[in-house]
Parts: C-alpha cells; structure tokens; sequence
DNA sequence: TTGGAATGTCAACAACGCTGACATAACTTC
DNA sequence: GAAGTTATGTCAGCGTTGTTGACATTCCAA
C-alpha cells in the first residue's frame, strides 16, 4: 500500500481503504487498551463500568452523581447499580454537599484509591509502551486526531474537567 | 500544560498526567467512533456485535466462521447468536466449502451490503473529518500509535489480513 | 408554598459477553 | 475402515451493563 507515503508527502488522500484501516486500527487498539485493566476486575465482581467510575471519581474528587452521569452518558440508574456496589465495598465514599445537601460528592476511600492505582497502572504501561514505540511526534497526531473524532460536547468534557471543577 | 512544547522539542516526558490524558482521550473518541453505527443500527433490531459482523465479512468475503471468531475474540456461542439473526435476516449468507465442507464461507447479500454500506459511510465520514482536520503528520501518528498498543496477536490480525486471505 | 432539581430505588427488559454440554458432519490418521 | 480431531451449530443458564418507566425523598429557589 502507499499509504504511509502519501502521508509523508502532507498530501491526504483518503480512499476508503485508508479509512477503513483507521477504523479497524481504533477497533483493535481500544482492544488492548481495555485488557489489561479487564483482567483485574475479572477477579474482583467488578466490571468496566465500575473502573470508569472509578477513574473519573479519581481525577475529580468531590465530583457530583449528576457530574458522572453526564461524563459518562449512563442512565442514573445504571451508574447508581455500579456505585452502590462500590459503596457497599468501601471503595468509593458519598458526602453531602455543604452547600446543596442535595448533592453527593464522590470520593475513593484509601482501599479504591488502591484499585484505581493497579488499575491505572497497568493501562498507562501499555500507554507509555506505545507512547515510546511511536514517538513524540506520533503521540501528538494520536491526540490530536483522537480530539478530532469526538462528539463536541464529549470534546468539552475531555478539554475542559479541570476549569469546570468536575 | 506545556505537554505538547515538550512533544515538539522531540523529548517525551511522560507524566501519569499526560498518560491519563492519552487514556481519557481513547476513551472519549471511541465514544465517538461508536455512535453513529450505534444510531443506525438502533432503527434495526441490531447492536455493536451485528456490526462488527457485518463488517468484517464484508472486507473478507468468504471468510469462515472460525475466521471470524479469532478476530472478534469472542466464543462461538455468542457469534453465533449474532449470525443466526443476520441469516435469518437475509444479510448474511453462508456457502458450505469446496475444499472443506465442514467450513461455512460467509458472504454479504445485496441487502447487507447496503446495511454495511450505510454503516460505514457514517463511520467514514467522521473519520474522515478528524483527519482532515487533524492533518496528515496527525494521520500518521494517530495509526502508529494505535498500532503499538494492540496486543501483538491483534496487530498480525490488523495487518496481515490480506496476505492470510482472511 | 410551590415547582423543579438531585438523587435513590424498584421492576422489567435487551444486548451480548460467558461456561458447559452435547450433536453432527467431515476431514485425517493409523 | 475405525478412531480421533476439527468446524460448526445448538440448548440452557448466567452475569454485566445498558435501557424505560414509575415513584419517593430531600432540598433549593422563586
């Protein structure tokens, strides 16, 4: 294929050859980048929506139910059967708000800080593995393309958790 | 975040801060890249697993089951399932082997080459919209890296579909 | 005080993974 | 030609995680 060097000309030609390669690419890649992780909650009752809240609840402390649901596009009451569970296990701890007692702020105890540790562990591994077999200026185009595919509203979310405080 | 300066200096400094980005980032686009697939085949009575069926007969026609199994990874029990529905539908068709009359070689109909049709000109179109915004050097990035975080069983499978006339 | 927001919960259901067991046909090997 | 293996299909059951719909509680805000 010439693929790569119609690439490295700066020309783009995008046959749908191209394109279907870049969809298996995603399809393969998210593959390995949810096994490692997987494999650990295979041993625990723990499921891939449990990591997610779990990763998201990590980089936002104190984020709200309603945060969550809208980060993570689940209904309430599928993402309330995951918390309750994590709850339950100690892993994951609901404070009402100060302010809006309505509110459950999320935060993980020191045993779900634990989890989330093996967990991100192993997946920013295979992450800093492919980051160094590809390079510098290929972990730029992965973003930047990465970026690109999303939803706007999933794009504000990525971009913007810190200045948002979630 | 002086993240990308560092990238383009050509010096990584991987930081678990970086690293998660690179993870939320997987996360966020394949959400995505799932979604319009995901909203046509709402309409039908088909889900994610009709749809990477339909696509992976679709660019190895004639492909046998046990083809199929090794790159969806799942069991037969659950292929299965998914490929009765799309027989019975008229969108998948299985022809019994010249060579071995146990293998079954699986074909699109007309009538899936239109679903898989519809279902891939939206993928493509977001695809091709994220690259064409994100460049050509992004481009190529974006498959280098992906490439490196599969797991090496899943790259043969990504690469080496032709030669092995899968 | 009334309306709406944030949350929790019950029930039911669907998609799609899994395991285990068993059946059939066809190829392969001794 | 018998025996073993391979490719496939199927039945039954179960788990995770998504869905809708309905209803309750608590609390903020106008």
């Amino acid at each position: 294929m010439a693929e790569t060097s119609t690439a490295s000309e700066g020309l783009l030609f995008l046959t749908d050859e191209q394109l279907r390669k870049g969809i298996e690419a995603m399809f393969f890649a998210y593959r390995g980048f949810t096994s490692d992780p997987d494999r650990i909650l295979d041993g625990l009752d723990y499921g891939r929506a449990h990591h997610r809240a779990i990763h998201f609840v990590h980089r936002s402390p104190g984020t709200t139910v309603g945060n969550l649901l809208s980060i993570l596009g689940v209904t309430k009451q599928s993402l309330n059967r995951v918390l309750r569970t994590l709850f339950d296990d100690g892993m994951v701890e609901a404070r009402v708000g100060s302010r809006d007692k309505r509110e459950r702020h999320l935060h993980l105890t020191d045993k779900g800080a634990g989890l989330e540790r093996s967990l991100s562990d192993a997946q920013r591994a295979r992450m800093r593995s492919a980051y160094r077999a590809a390079g510098p200026q290929a972990v730029q185009g992965f973003r930047t393309v990465l970026e690109a595919m999303m939803d706007p509203d999933l794009r504000r979310q990525y971009q913007g958790l810190k200045e948002n405080g979630l």
